[in-house]
DNA sequence: AAATAAAATCAAAAAAATTGATATATTTTA
DNA sequence: TAAAATATATCAATTTTTTTGATTTTATTT
């Protein structure tokens, strides 16, 4: 036998009012209802918790001790209770999404969010495009951000903006000229690793040309081709998103070739079967929001 | 309509194994229950805690949360339980006990016995026999120890010693003879405010000899007197609790008064309906013995 | 001494938890 | 690709638990 929470409450009720017939009337019960629950509780943990004098309860020191430990859980159970029942702020999401938009987008948006809501807790995890996928699928992640399109019936996706990937560089004598591609494909060029997005878009667009680029070193992470672009001067294809600053500042540019205009969708996905709670409605929206928000920002940027 | 600990624990049991099936078996349970606890603690919050995604439960974001705020809770109702169902040497004895004791015997005892047990609270009220054996009736202390006797149907009792009363002073004329009391009563005694037990037993035991004691000063507390008798060197008497030390010292002695012998009982009492707890057994036993051997140990000074 | 008050107890009734059977959807297997 | 196996939801039936209403016991008040 365990002891329940109904017990408690009365066995509480019968402290605070050290009479059962009162008891009974302030929890609209009988009074022999009271009496057996305290009974049963007595039963469960095998000691008495009230003496009985003279046909009064009187709390003894096992009861006492029952209460003082007691009394705040049964005070926190209720207060949990009535928080998921009114507040919607309150909780974590699992969020995942890919490099780009981890390193250069998340990072904002959870912290306005979570100074917004104090009390949501983010966890994000990175992964690829199909990684992240497959999380959402497992309901590993309540919704991911993702580089790339997906066709999958169990997955609702919503394109939340374009991403431009542009061809950027600080060498001075591929400044403020129209190239082919030809013309610069000898230049040395820094790509991001196989497997990444943001390359393999690149290369996919660039393919019909067949031009070969001359690759010379292929680095796992953005920033480290960024550095290596303002000290080396080599050649790269990134998102405008991780360059519009440098590009702003003067310190990167774009480097001007024909006709080069190659983008990607970015998308939000939750499971087809998700509750949508409006802890997750709101973190969705709000990122979606944010996202969209920064790409027109960065794109407005770069045009100017 | 209020959450149960059965729907928590079941709860709880879903979230760890994440498959109703085998949270059945494992609480030995058929699988409908299982289900249909889970969709009632739902309904109570007003919120899903999972995504059915695919015939599979995945917790969301608010069950997530709830299974955070609730699992300590419910970890510490478990061992609330079984303490209270196995251990004994836990919680918190109301102890009465009249001036004298309080002073020169409760210290000692409470002291050595939270050693023992270092989870039990001894809370200690002072008061005369009168409130003491009142308190004991209201069921308002567990246990007391009193100077003086009662008699009263309701009051278990027991004898746990006798004290005695003895003159002191310091005042050198006094030492090594032998007085009638006659003989000293224009001497300046101090005594003990009225109402207080020690001075109504001396009184008392005086009265027959109907001698008119020059009382020059009355004090509220024995160590008042004892602080007086050093330096002023007046008359008092005082239980040989109060004054062994200093007897055996040498800076006070008793006053040889030819006949005197006035003793009374300590007693230990509780209310004839009491619950008699490990705990309570324990103390009870404890303080018995104690004050039982500090008295044997005052009077055997004395007699030296 | 009678009236009042409070808790305990018991059988009956009501409510809640649980079951067993079945429906539905998905994944695995052959 | 169809059949088998797996997993959850749902419903009516049943068991268990809680609660009630009536009664008894003991103590307190009038």
């Amino acid at each position: 036998m365990k002891i329940s929470l109904r017990q408690i409450e009365i066995f509480l009720n019968v402290v605070k009012l050290q009479n059962l017939t009162n008891v009974a009337k302030e929890l609209g019960l009988s009074q022999s209802a009271v009496s057996m629950s305290i009974k049963e509780l007595e039963t469960i943990l095998g000691r008495k918790l009230f003496d009985r004098i003279n046909k009064k309860l009187i709390l003894n020191e096992i009861g006492r001790s029952f209460k003082e430990a007691v009394l705040p859980l049964y005070k926190q159970l209720n207060d949990i209770e009535t928080e998921f029942q009114n507040s919607e702020d309150k909780g974590s999401v699992r969020v995942g999404a890919s490099t780009t938009i981890i390193d250069y987008l998340m990072p904002t948006i959870v912290c306005e969010y979570m100074s917004k809501y104090p009390n949501v807790k983010i966890d994000l995890k990175e992964g690829n495009t199909k990684e992240i996928v497959q999380l959402v699928k497992e309901g590993k992640i309540d919704m991911g951000f993702i580089e790339g399109n997906v066709e999958d019936s169990e997955i609702i996706k919503e394109s939340i903006g374009k991403d431009e990937l542009v061809v950027v560089s600080s060498n001075e004598e591929l400044k403020n000229k129209e190239f082919e591609l030809n013309d610069i494909k000898d230049y040395r060029w820094v790509l991001r690793e196989k497997g990444s997005g943001t390359r393999e878009v690149f290369l996919n667009y660039i393919k019909p040309q067949k031009v070969k680029l001359n690759i010379f070193l292929e680095l796992g992470h953005t920033e480290s081709i960024k550095s290596l672009l303002l000290s080396k001067k080599p050649i790269s294809c990134l998102s405008i998103l991780a360059v519009s600053n440098e590009i702003n500042s003067g310190s990167l540019f774009k480097v001007n070739i024909k006709d080069f205009n190659c983008t990607r969708d970015f998308f939000a996905i939750y499971h087809k079967d998700k509750y949508k709670s409006e802890l997750f409605k709101k973190l969705y929206d709000f990122s979606k929001e944010m996202i969209q928000d920064a790409m027109v920002r960065k794109g407005c940027i770069q045009c100017s």
